[in-house]
Order: C-alpha cells, then structure tokens, then sequence
DNA sequence: ACTTTTGCTTACCAACTGGTAAGCTGTCAA
DNA sequence: TTGACAGCTTACCAGTTGGTAAGCAAAAGT
C-alpha cells in the first residue's frame, strides 16, 4: 500500500501539469488520475470535489512562489534595499524552472477577475503582498502609493511571466539558439526595468 | 428572418465574451447560443464545429488589433520614428475599451504553447509581427535581432495586458478611486518602458 | 404559382463530466 | 485471530458535452 501522503503529492503534480496545460475546465478528474494509473475514485477519494484539488494545487504553488520570495540568500548583502530585486531575479529563476507554476499562475490571475467576487480566499495574494511590502522597502518606493506598488508588481511579473510563456512560441517563429541567447539576457533587462522609480 | 451575416456577427460577439471569460474548454455552445436566445444548433449551423466558432473569433480579435497598430493618426506627425509609441499607446487604449480582447489575447498566448506544435495558422502572428517591424523602424532597435525586438514586444504587451486584467483584482484589494488614478498615470510608465533600448 | 434556398428548430446520440455508494484487499493494532 | 481502518476499485448515476440528421416555415428567385 502506498502512503496517502505520497499519493496526494503525485496527484497534486499530476493536476499541476494538466491544469496548467488545458485550465480547470480543460482537465479532467480521470485524466489526472490516468496519470498515475489509477480511477478518478482515488483522486475523489483523497481531494473530495475537483474544486478542492484544484485548490491544493494552487496553494501548493503559492506557498513555493512565497518561499521562493522570502528566501533571502546569505550573498545578498544589504538585506531590504536589494530585497526586492533579489526577490525579482529568484523568481525568474523559478519561472524558468517551474513553467507549469507560471503558466497556472497566469491562468488564475486571468480567472480571478470572475473568481475574485465569490472567493473567500484568494491564495495567490499572500505572495503578491509580499512582493509589494518588499518593493515599499526599497528607498525609491517608500513613499508610494500601496496601489502604485502593486502596479509595478504586477508590470514586472507581466514582463516575467510573458517572456517565460512565450519561450515556446518565440522558438517556433525564430530559434531556439535565438531565445536562448534572449533568455541569458533577460536578468540584465529584468534589473533595469525594476529599477523604474514611481511616477 | 434575420440576415445571416448579422446572426453570425452576434455570434462572434457573444462567443468573444464568454470565451474570454471561462476559455475555450469553459464555454459551451449551448451557453454561448443562449445568449441570443437561440438553440445550439442555429450556432452549428453558422460555423460548423467550436473550434471553427473559436478560430472566428481568434481572427476577428487579430483584425481589430492589427487595425489599431496600424491605424497611423494624422497629427502623429513624423512616421516610422514616433509609430512604435503611438501604436503601443493606441493598444493600451484599446485594451482598456475591449477588455475582453485583452483577456482573450493573454488565454490565446497561454494555450499557444500546446496548439503551436499543430497549428497550420496562428492568427496572432501577423499581429505580433506587425508590432515588431514598427519597433524596429525606430532608431534605437534597427541594428537589433528579431527576436530581441520580438522579446521587447512581449514585455510591453505582459505590462499592457497584466494591468488591464489586474484592474479589478486591484480594485477588490484596494479601491476603484486608486485604479482609476493608476489608470490615468500608466501612458507615462509605458511611454517609459516603450524608450527602453536594447541590451 | 412553383420551386429553391436560407435560417433556423426538434429529435436524437454516444461520449464524457463530476460525483455517490458500496465493496474489496492489504496493513496494522489489540 | 480478529477487528478496524486505510487505500483503493467496480458499479452506477444524472447531467452536460459537441455533433448529426431530418424537418419546417419564411423569404427569394423564376
């Protein structure tokens, strides 16, 4: 017999992958459970509705975006001023890693717009408040708007995110030794944009 | 009897909207039919199959933006140098006028990565490409790569796109008075963020 | 006046959706 | 040795999915 814990782990990686491949709606309960050999009933069985798998999922991916963030390295010098651009490059980083987090995380920022009226928790906003308490850290946003730093969050996660979900796209319309070099580059452009200052 | 070219219009219209906010998987034909009032049957009828309904709305989307990058203004005065920026600027204008454009953009650029692999036509790519030649018009990105300049691109459209569909996310965290504010401000970021020169 | 075409509807379908209920089997504690 | 329980499976369900086939009424062509 397998552990339960071990079996709603490979689940939840399993559901991660599909979700972020074909969205809520696209995957389905026997599909994810197909993926490990087994009935959906054992998937029903260890998460109760589709809903609350799905939840899982996503809590799990926002809990390793939010260590991802606070993982200050002991290299980083100055902790708080250069906080946040660490913070930005790490999650790079775990963008080009872990591309089925990204690509749900887009998803579901996508969905919250019609989610965010009936959810009681929203899970993904731990993780973008503290990306924000770390930009409101830096000399140059102290004095800022909460709003306008949420903005800029947002602005560079857009520029992460759609550089990381357009990998795959720009290497069928280029080459992949094109993108490859774009992706060298890209800390370096990443670094600049977030340094913009407020308006 | 109602004409058939006009039943076909509402079609698209309706099937836009719901398509942008449930995806492709999310929506079903009997749901998008119903928003006329009709049987899903008068929906098949018009456009075959979903995917065929799907790949209607993908090219009227393109149509419409293209249209806008293109649509050079009169008192824009100097051609080709200022195009880039103004095109950008009319985008961010139209993603705030058709959100549903906006959003059916990001779930397209999302599912693009499995349907690349398949696809015989992307309906996205002349306006991609489009974006991309005016970049390249400027002085600053003539000698630069294209897929450089094809990476610019997406990281203006990632800002463009991420705050239009974040507005009422925003909005729930913080208040319509801020968004409306952050709003008015965000030509000048973006004007900031099109300057931006290549590596 | 007639036929043809257009724009739909009703009737139907097999496949699949998420979910319930009950049972079966190996493990472990008493 | 027995009982409880964990971790599944088989059996089943009503509702929904995209799609086919056939028909029907209104308009248009001749």
């Amino acid at each position: 017999m397998e552990t339960a814990i071990d079996t709603r782990q490979k689940f939840i990686e399993a559901a991660l992958r599909l979700f972020a491949d074909k969205g809520f709606y696209g995957a389905s309960m026997d599909q994810i459970a197909g993926e490990l050999d087994m009935t959906k009933q054992a998937l029903i069985h260890h998460f109760g509705t589709k809903e609350k798998l799905y939840r899982a999922v996503l809590a799990q991916i926002s809990e390793r975006l939010l260590k991802q963030v606070n993982n200050q390295q002991a290299d980083s010098g100055a902790s708080g001023k250069n906080a946040f651009a660490d913070a930005i490059q790490r999650l790079f980083e775990h963008t080009l890693t872990y591309a089925d987090d990204t690509q749900l995380l887009m998803r579901e920022l996508l969905d919250n717009k019609r989610r965010a009226a009936q959810a009681e928790v929203w899970y993904l906003r731990p993780f973008l408040e503290e990306l924000r308490r770390l930009l409101m850290q830096t000399p140059a946003w102290a004095q800022a708007d909460e709003a306008q730093a949420a903005a800029q969050v947002y602005n560079l996660l857009g520029a992460i995110n759609y550089f990381a979900v357009s990998t795959t796209t720009l290497e069928q319309m280029y080459s992949a030794r094109h993108v490859a070099a774009l992706r060298a580059e890209f800390p370096q452009r990443l670094h600049r944009l977030a340094q913009t200052p407020p308006d």
